[in-house]
DNA sequence: CTGTTAGCGCTTTCAG
DNA sequence: CTGAAAGCGCTAACAG
């Protein structure tokens, strides 16, 4: 059971030539540039690999061609649900091309950016995207030196790296703060994450308000029991809250249910918009009114982008700006 | 905006052996092997490695050490939140060790298995993870062929390819059916989706009640929609079901919200178990009965198998058995 | 402890 | 259309 067996040694492009009667590079280009053979050749050594059992190898090819095939994906953490889109469509645009994407993790507080950026530069990666900013000085200088294409994504600002697909958590937060206003609330607060992008949109909530309402700030990743634990506190601030505005949609959910458990009625005493536009929003008990995101949008514009830098085309517009909606549901709905 | 930097050519350990004042291959073991290397000559290599701006080339140690440092990961599909903790776990186990976690999506239909076997062999991972069984035999050849490690997860046989972490998802069924019939409930359904594994669960459902049941199969990945969907096909095939299995917690959500729209009570008028022990289930109103599968410490115990088998220790155990419980809620609780 | 030599498997020149 | 030569950047193996 545990022993393994022989491992012969694995079949090279050498043995392909071989078995196929034609020297070794012409076996590279029938493999990886076919209009250059004949088809006569080509279908020799397309036999040959079948025969010798034949699988290339890109570690090889990479080192002499400068070209992995690789895009590197950096994300916060992989088990946050709200970037899944986003990685799923950058897979398949880039598994289209050709290219792997190989994912690694920066962590919500950025201590390890730099580190990982380093281990995953020794992989040479072709392109890399992010989820988010680079926010290090010394990753995005080291970024520009290396020079491969990068898109920075979920958000924008005025100083890319290079090339940018988002939307402003400013805005979000203002266009939410406006809705609320619009709704003629007053008593006003806040749940949200710590980390920068819901900091911003905390900050444009504020903006737009124009004075200080109670804020929870819970650890990211943010999650349902955090929830709960925030509207305590914001109660406990201010007894009369009228609406809340989450940092995600699993903090809203925690909110909700906190809020219920407390005999709270959703709208009426209490009206809640979260953010993501989760699975589960539009089918809770009442659904939850939030702010959608297009995040597989965002996954297929930067896999494009980067496929088309990495095939040398021009690129007209390195920032994209994909906005978002408020989808308004239940949780905010007075009729 | 649209131009790159210069791209000054990347230093090479040459360039540091040069700085430091070593030779090419002192350099290399300074970095990599330090316990070769005086003292003195180490700080010399890592004062050069700074000034240089170096970043190792994996690419060319893994072509000549045959060590990519690299695992692959092979998942159905990213975005489905289930294998999540297990992809976690197993990243962080991974890279504590040095090595990249590389994910590929084989989809729920086996289709592409064995092409993507070879894109992701191409890149010669020291081993792979797989969720699931591998099933085409032409892949299982192929993974005793090349003699990586190989670790299948989430599910257990009597012919692993090489190692298995995972648990038996007959017995999950059956234990669910138990867990309902001795609750007093006849009237039984199984919502699933209709992959392998979910599959084995329903058929140790029906193997334990011995005898048919409604069932409502959704394709994979199933989820919330699917959910209120299956529920109305089963209450058409039989209006009288007291308690339904779903086989996972977003197909029990939905379920559990068609119950609720067409005025049915939870537990009473009817009860319902998910599988997953998703974040939200312990949080719906009522509260989910679910299976509780440990999916990091599947990631972990594979990770672990992994770093052990690419170290040359011999594994006792290859095959592990994590087993499960039923974590019993309001959703099946008749007090 | 340090260095020399020889490739890993492939693709890019440059010639036919 | 096909081939020969050269070498990508690094490390294993063997010397000192």
């Amino acid at each position: 059971m545990n022993a393994l067996p022989p491992r012969t040694k694995a079949a090279t492009l050498h043995d392909v030539a071989r078995a196929a009667g034609v020297s070794l590079i012409t076996a590279s280009r029938a493999l990886g540039n076919p209009g250059l053979v004949s088809d006569a050749t080509i279908a020799r050594v397309q036999q040959a690999v079948l025969e010798t059992g034949y699988i290339p190898n890109l570690l090889a090819g990479g080192l002499k061609s400068k070209r992995s095939m690789t895009v590197a994906g950096l994300v916060p953490i992989i088990s946050v649900p709200q970037f899944l889109p986003t990685v799923q469509a950058l897979t398949e645009t880039l598994d289209a091309a050709g290219y792997q994407l190989i994912l690694g993790q920066s962590g919500y507080d950025h201590s390890r950016e730099d580190r990982l950026l380093n281990t995953i530069l020794a992989r040479r990666p072709d392109a890399l995207v992010v989820t988010g900013l680079v926010h290090s000085q010394a990753a995005r200088e080291q970024l520009q030196r290396v020079g491969i294409p990068v898109v920075e994504t979920w958000d924008l600002s005025d100083r890319p790296v290079d090339m940018m697909v988002g939307f402003s958590h400013v805005k979000v937060g203002s266009a939410v703060a406006g809705y609320f206003l619009g709704k003629g609330w007053q008593h006003l607060a806040i749940a949200t994450g710590d980390d920068h992008r819901a900091s911003l949109r905390r900050d444009g909530f504020l903006a737009a308000v124009g004075r200080q309402v109670p804020i929870a700030t819970v650890p990211a990743p943010s999650s349902l029991a955090l929830g709960r634990r925030a509207l305590g506190e914001l109660l406990a601030q201010d007894p009369k809250i009228q609406a809340v505005y989450c940092s995600s949609d699993g903090l809203a959910q925690g909110v909700m249910v906190e809020a219920l458990a407390r005999g709270l009625r959703i709208p009426q005493d209490i009206a809640i918009c979260g953010f993501g536009d989760a699975d589960f929003a539009a089918h809770l008990q009442p659904s939850l009114t939030t702010v959608h995101v297009d995040g597989a949008a965002i996954g297929r514009r930067a896999a494009e982008l980067i496929i088309a830098r990495c095939n040398g085309q021009p690129i007209e517009q390195p920032v994209v700006d994909l906005g978002f909606r408020i989808a308004e549901r239940q949780s905010t709905f007075l009729s």
